[in-house]
DNA sequence: AAAAAAATTGAACAAGGTTCATTTTTTGTG
DNA sequence: CACAAAAAATGAACCTTGTTCAATTTTTTT
């Protein structure tokens, strides 16, 4: 079997074991089990653990943004809003998998995670900032981009709240309806903040 | 040595190796090291790691809380403002130990998690609505109150982004800068809404 | 001072990531 | 096809986690 089926099959089996049990019970060891390959064989594919998961990661982030292009409204802040609408719902689909994209300790010095993540994280950035250039025309580029960057980082961070059991304890709110009273109570402060200048 | 001694002693232990070489260091065997006294007796005075770490977080919870309440500010916007800005720096400074303090994987279902932190948060969530409050007057309870719960949640999981250094490479933007953006942003929102109805 | 109770200890266990000498398979060549 | 060389796969072994518990030491009680 050549290299690349071995990854694909290691890659998908991986993928079922941390969408089924979490991922706590994806080990080296228990991949081996699960796809009857030698724990070696994981090591010579993937090198470590650690690069095994990322790249499990970026393909999370991949499934994320071919689910946001597919969106087709009209108004940019339909889109706006439909987006927030799929990422919480992808978010909380697929909990366990972004669960272990949000809490992968990452060395961000690698070069690994420039073309990795920040490529997969700026595609859907430009998404937001497209939206969000049609509908505040009067805001200049650079604090538009400053919207858009505080945007996305909050509504990722949020996004590893909503995977938790935590955030039913610390409030009795929709997971989806914070992201969308965020979004809403977000857009009419900038609207507010364009008219002043 | 009586138990509350060494109790203390050995979370004061902790949370220097916390502070210093952060939470990957805060192992049985380390603070055993450090401290002098055995694994076992950790075990005995614990119960185990987890419940160790619960209670060094909620000291880290106590003393936000102790921060925040300090403010001496006369408009309610403005100390709203200076809750962001103490609990952004309060996050900046204690990186290690807030790190420690969201990652942390706890069982919800578990009392002991109502007890020790959803008090806690409670209690801080309390700060913001009473401002929110004063601020917002026209707005019914039931929106206040999530108006104040989405703002809490959404800062709490952005604060977990502030300690990573994912944040340098998502965004050139400052971490302090980015909670006021957000803050500013938000209540802004929450005027148009107000007016709105 | 002896007995009983309590507290402390650290070796030992399971499970994790990782390595690497050994074995197996594949490839290349006459 | 046969044989050598290269490549790939293997899994036992190593180290580090959290955790337990029989044995030991200390404290308290009588």
């Amino acid at each position: 079997m050549n290299k690349d089926d071995i990854q694909e099959n290691l890659i998908k089996i991986g993928r079922n074991i941390v969408q089924e049990k979490g991922p706590d019970f994806l080990t080296a060891r228990k991949l081996s089990e699960a796809s009857g390959y030698s724990v070696g064989t994981i090591y010579n594919q993937f090198g470590n653990m650690d690069n095994y998961i990322l790249i499990q990661n970026y393909i999370t982030l991949d499934t994320l943004y071919h689910n946001l292009i597919k969106v087709q409204k009209n108004s940019s802040y339909e889109k706006l809003n439909e987006y927030i609408r799929i990422f919480a719902e992808f978010v909380l689909q697929n909990r366990f998998l972004w669960h272990m994209l949000f809490n992968f300790h990452l060395n961000c010095t690698d070069r690994l995670f420039s073309v990795t993540y920040l490529r997969r994280v700026s595609m859907i950035i430009s998404l937001f900032e497209k939206n969000l250039t049609d509908l505040y025309q009067g805001l200049e580029f650079k604090k538009r981009h400053a919207f858009v960057e505080v945007l996305w980082i909050t509504l990722f961070a949020l996004s590893s709240l909503l995977t938790t059991s935590a955030l039913e304890t610390y409030s009795k709110i929709n997971a989806t309806k914070i992201c969308e009273l965020l979004l809403n109570t977000y857009l009419a402060g900038i609207k507010v903040s364009e008219r002043i200048g």
